[in-house]
DNA sequence: ATAAGATTGTGCCAAGATTCACAAAGAGGC
DNA sequence: GCCTCTTTGTGAATCTTGGCACAATCTTAT
């Protein structure tokens, strides 16, 4: 029914910055806010704001910009954010408690509603006000608590068994924290934050004198 | 003097993962692997991973592909991973000791040797063999430590300030999780990542069905 | 009303990235 | 030595993304 807009990839990976800024900007009490302000705090070009924003609808008003509050609520509908996600975090390793502990996550829209691990000694315990359950309960869990996303914090050499574990717990969304490549069938959404990379990146860099 | 080559962004990137990839295949004792199978072991397009190769050299035997342990090799050198890396973390809250914690960073070629934050009740501490140092002593000890890496893990208020500080300390490189937007000068390397926001990525998708 | 000033939305082109497709090069059998 | 099979390296074609530049639209002042 919709135009079929075909949405650059970039552009949406752009909304999560505007709306960092548009919540910078709606602190100090500002109405409205134009696409060369928005270019400045973002670092992004004003030509390239205007045309990631016109690509859901016409926000603005020529001669004045953006209404603040008004489209940061836009993006955040557009993004999904006008309602909440259950998250679980599977391995309750380092980076696994420490993710629970982040309030970062909780503070928005996600809500943590179980964490999973192996480790016997990690089973039934409660962090955070989250409980750790047995990784073979996962299907029936995320039934229960209607989980949509689910963080893998778990080592490299699980990886893969577990994102199996995970489509077959019919979760539709994988952010991998794990350093492997993963195979998930389409259909199945799966981002890659990979610490290690980063660095490398800046390291190639820094290489180049 | 070097010919110039300019290498694309979105090909520095990718190394990354092909070297994951030939440690996975290393590990399982094939000596030489085709572009072919690597396309289907990273998921990227065998024509791609041949390109992004040749860009650094002539590495692979037409009718054979390539010889893993040596590409392995020049991959890292050419990641500057054929040295140590000295990293500082600043910020010990709970995603900086989740970090300091990871084994991942230590495992290969970045020694953490100095963290930092402002809180006197962390400062002296150590925590897994690292010692935490008062904020103020960032420039001394950096020269001391010869730090070459930042990573920040500030909270967002404070995220722009230590930012500079860490310029003005000469730290060329900057890896920052604040979910804030920084602004330093050119010279100085900057990437960001922002859990938030790619979290967001997986519920724009999941919000389109 | 009208004019001056600001700022959006977007057509168009340039730059960049990906993929195709094929000649060149090596391997291996006979 | 020659034929077949495999696989690289890369020019050309295609697709994607970014940015300029300007007409269209709104505001405000007089």
């Amino acid at each position: 029914m919709t135009p079929k807009p075909k949405i650059p990839v970039t552009t949406v990976n752009r909304l999560s910055t505007y709306l960092r800024v548009f919540s910078q900007v709606e602190n100090s009490g500002v109405a409205t806010v134009s696409s060369r302000e928005l270019a400045e705090l973002s670092g992004i070009n004003s030509a390239q704001v205007r045309k990631d924003l016109a690509y859901f609808g016409q926000f603005g008003r020529r001669g004045v910009g953006y209404e603040v509050t008004s489209l940061k609520n836009q993006i955040r509908a557009i993004l999904g954010l006008d309602r909440d996600w259950n998250v679980a975090l599977i391995g309750v390793g380092h980076l696994g408690t420490a993710l629970l502990q982040y309030r970062g996550f909780g503070a928005y829209n996600f809500n943590l509603v179980a964490a999973f691990d192996s480790d016997p000694d990690k089973i039934s315990w409660e962090l955070e006000g989250v409980r750790v359950y047995d990784i073979k309960e996962l299907t029936k869990i995320t039934k229960e608590k209607k989980i949509q996303l689910a963080i893998l914090t778990v080592p490299i050499s699980a990886a893969q068994e577990v994102a199996q574990l995970v489509v077959q717990a019919k979760i539709p969304a994988i952010l991998n924290f794990a350093p492997a490549q993963l195979s998930v069938p389409t259909g199945t959404l799966l981002r890659h934050v990979d610490l290690t990379s980063e660095l490398e990146a800046l390291t190639y860099q820094l290489n180049q004198h």
